[in-house]
DNA sequence: TGTTAGGTTAATATCGACATTTTAATCCTT
DNA sequence: AAGGATTAAAATGTCGATATTAACCTAACA
C-alpha cells in the first residue's frame, strides 16, 4: 500500500479493533491509551475517531471524549433485518441484470468456498472462511451493478460483523457449516436459474436465521 | 443548540455549503480559505473534512489536500435508482408494520404540504417547500420502524440533494408542482388502503421520473 | 450514615509552530 | 524558442503546549 497519512492507518487498525471486539462495546477510548497503542499524536486520532463516528461505531460526547458504540439486541435485530432486505434487493436486481461473466464468477466463488470449507472446519480458521464466504455472496450481489447499493450493503455488513465476531468468540469452532453449505448450493441453483422469488427468499433466510441464534447472546 | 465542538459546527456548515452548491463539484478546499470562512483552526477543519470523506461528499488525496467530490451522470442515475428501490422498500415495510398513529401522521403531513403548496408556488421559497415535502415522505417511511433502513435512506437523500439543488439553481420557480401534488394524493390513498403493490410502484416512479429531468443537466 | 460542597486530578479541545511535500515560477541549456 | 531542471512559494500533516472542562476523591455537615 502506498504512503497514506497517519489518520488512515489509525482508522484501519482502530476499526479492526472495534469490529473484532478488542475494544468492547461501551469502552471508553482514552486519548492517552490510543496514543500509546497506535503510536501517533492526538490529531490523527481525532480524525480517525471522527470517521468512526460517522460509521456509527464510535460515539462522541462533547467534552467527554469518545466511547465504542453500545450494542443492543434491538440494534442487532434491526441490522440483520435490514441486511436481509437489502441483500434480497441486491440479489433480485442481480438476477435481472447479471451477465454471463457474473454467472461464471458465482460458480468460481462457490467452488472456492466449497473446496476450502472442509479444511477450515478442521483447523478452525474461521476468519479465513468468513472471507471466502463474503466473497461468494459478493460475487452474487455484484451483478446488481449499483455502486451505491453495494456500498450500503457493505456498511451494514461491517456493522453486523461486530455482532458476528461476538458470536465467534463464544462459539469458536462450533459452526453449522453443513447446513450453511446446503443453503449456498440452493442459492446458486436458484440464482443461475434466474428464479427471482426463490433466490430472494433463500438469501433472506440465510441472513435472518443465524441472527436468531445471535440474539441469545445479548 | 447546546455547546458543541468546533468540528461539529464546521461539519454542519461545510456540508450545507457543499450540498447547496456554494462549493461546486471538484472545487479544491484549501485550508487557508476554509479557516477564513469558518473562523477555526486546521484541526477542527480536518475533523469535519474527514467526516465528509466518509459521507462521500469530499475526496482526500494524500499530501494534496481535499476536494469536493465530482458529480457524474453515472452517479446521479445510480443514486436515484438506489433511492427509488430503498424508498419503495421502506414504504412496503411501513404498510406492513404501520399503526394508527402512523396513519394519522401521514394525513397531517399531507395536509401541511398541500396547504402550503400554493403559497410557496407564489413566493417561490423552494427550500421551505422541500422541507415539507421531505417531512411528508418521512411520515410514510417512518412506519417501517427500522432505524438502520431510515438512516440508509437519509444518507442517500442527502447525497441526492446535491444534484437536486443543482436543478433548483437552473430552474428556479419553475416547478411541476401540480403533477407532484397529484402523485402525493395517489400515494396517500394507496398507503392508507394498504395497497402494497400500488404504493411501491407509485413511490418508485415519484423518485425516478424527476431524476430523468435532472439527467439533462449533466 | 447519607449527601453535598469544595478542591484536586485527569482528560479533552484547540491553537500555534515546524517539518515535509507539492505546486509554481524562473532560469538555463540545446 | 521550447523543454527540462532548479529554486521559491505555498499548502499539508503532525506534534507539543495550553486553556478549558468534566470526573473524582475527600471532608464537612445535616
Amino acid at each position: 500500500m502506498p504512503q497514506e497519512n497517519s489518520a488512515a492507518k489509525v482508522l484501519f487498525h482502530l476499526k479492526q479493533d472495534i469490529l473484532t471486539g478488542f475494544f468492547v462495546a461501551g469502552h471508553k477510548l482514552k486519548m492517552s491509551a490510543l496514543k500509546e497503542r497506535y503510536q501517533v499524536g492526538v490529531n490523527p486520532l481525532r480524525e480517525a475517531l471522527s470517521q468512526l463516528v460517522v460509521m456509527q461505531l464510535v460515539q462522541v460526547h462533547d467534552q467527554r471524549g469518545y466511547r465504542v458504540c453500545p450494542v443492543s439486541q434491538t440494534e442487532l435485530v434491526d441490522i440483520y433485518d435490514t441486511r436481509a432486505h437489502i441483500e434480497s434487493l441486491c440479489v433480485g436486481l442481480a438476477i435481472e441484470r447479471g451477465d454471463e461473466a457474473w454467472e461464471a464468477n458465482i460458480v468460481a466463488a462457490a467452488y472456492r468456498l466449497q473446496s476450502n470449507a472442509d479444511l477450515l472446519k478442521a483447523d478452525g480458521d474461521l476468519q479465513a472462511w468468513e472471507k471466502l464466504h463474503q466473497g461468494f455472496h459478493y460475487a452474487i450481489v455484484k451483478g446488481c451493478g449499483s455502486e451505491e447499493l453495494l456500498r450500503v450493503r457493505l456498511d451494514l455488513y461491517e456493522k453486523a460483523s461486530r455482532y458476528r465476531n461476538l458470536w465467534l468468540k463464544h462459539n469458536a469452532g462450533h459452526g453449522a457449516f453443513d447446513v450453511n453449505q446446503m443453503e449456498h448450493e440452493q442459492l446458486v441453483t436458484a440464482v443461475l436459474a434466474r428464479d427471482l422469488e426463490s433466490a430472494k427468499k433463500l438469501i433472506f433466510k440465510h441472513i435472518i436465521v443465524p441472527s436468531q441464534v445471535l440474539q441469545g447472546l445479548l
